[in-house]
RNA sequence: GCUGACGUAGCUCAAUUGGCAGAGCACCUGAUUUGUAAUCAGGCGGUUGCGAGUUCGAUUCUCGCCGUCAGCUCCA
């Protein structure tokens, strides 16, 4: 048991009262003294900051505060509880099931159990029985500080904690929570009894290896969640389902924008309609880089003597493919699985003045990258896609200009789709190339940089590419999830090993310093978050289909069909669906292809030279009668503004 | 790659303990000529992912392969 110090521990209430109390004063006592009911309410406790449970001894003085329901502190601690809970019913269920981690996360709570057999769905739903048991049994969680001997003793059975025993400090503290008949190696913190547990699910089991480490043995992960209240339960199961409905693999399908096949896994076949989506923002990208950006195509295989002096051939050979030479018999060419060597190569091949810079080069050439099978998911994870790239050439003394109009130019086009990012500035990592004279050049003007734009943007120390500093651009999309899509990265190690160089205004050669940069990282997982974050209902200049004309019936498929001619002459993607169908199937049919805009055309319509023109997922409640003209110059308007849509009327996606 | 689950018509899904593989939608044909989210009738469509094995008989059981999905430290 470690000293605790005698001085007295002064804790500074919210209201800015102070008490003092012994060290090792339970917080539950301090919360008494403030009230009853308040302990009745408490969750746990937090000083300065760091939250413990209302049984741990208190050791240091501090911003004192009381943790309810209401907090959202308190919701890792229900959570925490929970995997208890689990691992308590799952060791009543199945006495052999050695217990691994057990930690609150994000969105829940997980338990590794090292078990003979994997557990089944039915086994999970026994564990969940028995976990509501446990929960109406009310067991209090007892905390207790051991000395090492004895954890050891305790968990003589389980090589996993014993394992997490040694690796502990000595100054640690080892603390076991119990719950009835369950002990564990915990820090807490934990609620007051098992009663408090109400609202959980569990929700799936699967492999997770023990310490992440697949050369560890592999060891059975079950995932829950825990709320306090069973609206906010349900409020959270409910919204996994509407994830699931936007899903980009499931609405890819219905939409008919993209397929996979088996012959050629991780690589997107691209629809009609798909290809139109990805050609739109093609056009909007090189629109933006009209000024000042060349963009080139280079070859997609490489011998590997570049891939030598880039340094993938050492670092990045297992995410290659490799191509075998037919003459050599070696597995000496490879599919670029990056464009910079490339551009490097392209920028080398010329002399260049200063005048010259920055110089950049763009590109949307294939790439690929040979990722494991088992990391493969739908558009967001690939082996073939292409990036929005660019690599610019520059003059240090250019780095600051370069990186603020570059961020500008990322967060615009985010802005476009009603995107917002967040800026993340990632330093150098321990596995890195370079000297570190050259790191803190790097850090410093690509910081500067940063600094200049007064954008917030958060610090990811260590997290830097292996050539360089970067900056990340991490986007939510509108239901709230990241994704990290842009980076502006500075690389001072390619120049040299490229030996690049331009002539400066004094006549001798000078290196050029290389900025990597990307916008939506790939077109892929761009158009899955896309599809997601628009649940498919895209802004018109980017949907595939904008304008769907439906004659009621045939009498008036001549009116309609000159309609459809005279928007396609406008440059807008117009069809004309004259199918000997129902006015009532056709309009179902256009709303579930979530075409923007369904223009009927009647008796009324075809004599006077209009259309009743219907708003994607208004219900029809939004029907104007314009004539052509008129409603072309709206579409146009909105296509030439990049127009958002109304996500308001959004509709929930049909099953 | 590893662990588990899954793979039946173009799509979404059925098929008792191993016993003739079905439905809806889509598609095709015909009827119907429709005013804002599914008109009616008929028809086409499958060597049940691929390959072995067990069995009188395999969608069903076993093994291998391919693919899809979930997960693979947010540290007791």
């Amino acid at each position: 048991m470690p000293d605790i110090a005698t001085a007295p521990l002064r804790l500074t209430l919210p209201d800015g009262a102070v008490r003092e109390v012994p060290p090792g004063t339970l917080p539950r006592e301090v919360v008494l003294s403030i009230g009853e009911r308040l302990l009745n309410a408490a969750v746990a406790v937090s000083v300065d900051g760091v939250v413990q449970d209302l049984r741990t001894p208190l050791r240091h003085g501090g911003a004192f505060r009381v943790h309810t329901d209401k907090d959202p502190e308190s919701l890792p601690v229900l959570r925490h509880s929970a995997a208890h809970i689990l691992a308590t019913a799952v060791r009543r269920v199945r006495p052999d099931a050695h217990i691994g981690f057990g930690p609150a996360i994000d969105e829940g709570f997980y338990y590794d159990f090292e078990v003979a057999t994997p557990f089944t769905p039915e086994d999970l739903a026994a564990f969940e029985a028995e976990m509501r048991k446990i929960m109406a049994e009310k067991l209090p969680f007892e905390r207790a500080e051991v000395s090492r001997e004895v954890a050891k003793t305790v968990f003589a059975d389980d090589p996993l904690k014993l394992e997490r025993i040694d690796d502990l400090g000595l100054d640690e503290i080892i603390s076991t929570y119990t719950d009835g008949p369950f002990v564990d190696l915990c820090r807490g913190p934990h609620v007051p009894h098992t009663g408090w547990l109400k609202h959980v699910k569990l929700q799936s089991v699967a492999a997770a290896y023990w310490r992440g480490d697949s050369n560890r043995q592999s060891l059975q992960r079950i995932y829950g969640t825990a709320f306090w209240k069973k609206d906010e339960l349900e409020q959270h199961l409910h919204r996994i389902e509407e994830a699931k409905k936007r899903d980009h693999r499931r609405l890819g399908k219905e939409l008919d924008l993209f397929l996979f096949h088996p012959f050629s896994p991780g690589a997107a076949f691209w629809t009609e309609r798909g290809t139109s989506m990805i050609n739109s923002l093609h056009s909007y990208l090189r629109e933006m880089q009209r000024d000042g950006y060349q963009e080139i195509k280079t070859p997609l295989l490489y011998n590997k003597a570049l891939w030598e002096i880039s340094g993938h051939w050492g670092k990045y050979k297992e995410n290659m493919f490799l191509v075998l030479d037919n003459e050599t018999g070696e597995h000496d060419i490879s599919l670029k699985p990056m464009n910079c060597p490339s551009h490097h190569l392209m920028f080398a091949a010329k002399k260049h003045s200063y005048r010259e810079l920055p110089l950049r080069y763009s590109t949307y050439d294939v790439l690929h990258r040979n990722e494991l099978s088992g990391a493969l998911s739908g558009l967001t994870r690939v082996r073939q896609f292409q990036q929005d790239d660019c690599h610019i050439y520059l003059m240090e003394t250019q780095i600051a200009d370069e990186v603020h109009r570059l961020v500008e130019m990322i967060l615009g086009y985010y802005r476009t789709f009603g995107l917002t990012a967040r800026l993340k500035f990632a330093t150098r990592p321990e596995q890195r190339i370079g000297s570190d004279e050259m790191w803190d050049n790097a850090e410093a003007a690509l910081r500067g940089a940063l600094e200049s734009t007064g954008l917030p943007f958060e610090l990811k120390v260590g997290d830097g590419a292996f050539y360089g500093p970067k900056i990340d651009f991490d986007v939510m999309d509108s239901i709230g999830r990241a994704w990290q899509l842009g980076t502006i990265q500075l690389d001072y190690a390619a120049p040299d090993r490229f030996d690049l160089t331009y002539t400066g205004e004094d006549n001798t050669a000078h290196r050029p310093v290389v900025i990597h940069r990307a916008i939506s990282g790939s077109f892929e997982r761009f158009m899955g978050i896309l599809i997601e974050h628009f649940a498919g209902a895209f802004p018109v200049w980017l949907a595939p289909e904008q304008i769907r004309v439906v004659p009621i019936v045939d009498d008036y498929a001549t009116e309609a069909r000159a309609a459809v001619t005279r928007m396609r002459a406008a440059g807008l993607r117009a069809t004309c669906d004259d199918r000997n169908e129902t006015l009532n199937y056709r309009i179902r049919e256009s709303e579930l292809m979530k075409v923007p805009y369904t223009a009927v055309v009647g008796k009324r319509e075809a004599a006077d030279g209009t259309l009743a023109v219907r708003v994607r997922g208004a219900d029809g409640k939004k029907q104007e009668i314009l004539s052509v003209d008129d409603f072309l110059t709206r579409v146009l308007e909105e296509v030439r503004t990049r127009a958002l849509p109304d996500l308001s009327f959004l509709p929930e996606p049909t099953d």
